[in-house]
DNA sequence: CAACATACGGAGCAGTGCTCCACTTAGCAA
DNA sequence: TTGCTAAGTGGAGCACTGCTCCGTATGTTG
């Protein structure tokens, strides 16, 4: 029934589609998610054009091009409190897994931030209501403040990772909010 | 001696190079720390070729505007110290200090990192020695761990003040690193 | 006042993002 | 197979950046 309410794109517009996804993909790896439009698009064999009308933002394709591993990264939450001994330990494995993802991608914390709004409200509408539940948990046990809201945590976290120094790690510093955070419940 | 080591400038250059400070404090308030050079040149009366024959990168621009309260935050590090209960006060106090100098400059946290390794450069000469003075006065008290450099520190402060939403307050993330900085000491 | 080094200004170049529309071509009906 | 039409394409072009370069203007000095 859904068959029908999609009318399928022309072949060759979704051969051009899927071609600037891997294309993106690659020229972000190489040259950061800043990456010139041109070259994405000359990486996918296809004119300015092209790329617009099926991503009309720089955003849009961005998403694209990492929605799977948001969506990974979100399913992950739930699945750490199921497993980890303490909601606070789940909430700190879960900001390492975002973490992780964003110091790989080359430059997305920063792109997160100077430009893409919309980036922006991508990551953190998918992400912070997990996060939430993350931090509700760990609140309701006692374990952290409860003053700190899901979208402060994640935009922190995202900042922190804005550093590309050799002698800086994002990681690290994360994990020092998450204890931070836990520090609230046991404090003067 | 050093009167004639220094071949005093043409007035009108000493005079432009003021009236370029002053515009370009004034266009950093207005519209950030990434504004045109060619709004700057404008607002001061000049051309494009003053601005960069008085300030070779932008870099060296903004560093002139903010030198001195740069150099104001760098003095209270001691004196906070000085005058504070204990090491890890004084520390937090001093970030405070830092982070409110940054996110009272509209971007300036976010311009830190895009480009101006040279920016960075200088403010992280000028403060990381403050930093560690604080940094190691609390570890030497068992105040705080004493496994996250000044260098780390300074850079995930700056980071996290590269935030501009209403409903995100650095100065609160950043007092949460600060807390866990402490939690070391009397953590499992 | 003359002459010259110093400093100025802005046209111009190169590199962005993004738009627009004449052209091409896939998909279909005859 | 052929021809039609709408979907899709490509890249020239515009607006905006940062930064350079050099002919021109002006302060300074003797």
């Amino acid at each position: 029934m859904s068959e029908e309410a999609i009318p399928r794109k022309r072949a060759d517009a979704r051969r051009n589609q899927q071609a600037l996804l891997d294309a993106a993909a690659a020229v972000f790896v190489r040259s950061g998610v800043e990456a010139p439009v041109r070259d994405i698009a000359a990486a996918a064999g296809v004119g300015m054009g092209t790329i617009y009308r099926h991503f009309p933002t720089r955003a849009d394709l961005v998403v694209a091009v990492y929605r799977h591993q948001v969506e990974a990264c979100a399913e992950a939450g739930p699945a750490l409190l199921a497993g980890s001994v303490t909601p606070h330990a789940a909430l700190a494995a879960w900001i390492d897994l975002f973490v992780d993802f964003l110091v790989t991608k080359h430059g997305l914390a920063a792109a997160l931030h100077s430009d893409n709004a919309a980036l922006h409200a991508y990551f953190l509408d998918r992400l912070i209501p997990v996060c939430a539940q993350l931090l509700d948990a760990a609140a309701a046990a006692g374990e952290i403040r409860s003053d700190v809201t899901a979208f402060e945590l994640m935009y922190g976290v995202g900042n922190l990772c804005a550093g590309v120094d050799p002698r800086y790690d994002a990681r690290r510093l994360a994990g020092l909010l998450v204890t931070g955070l836990g520090s609230g419940s046991g404090r003067a």
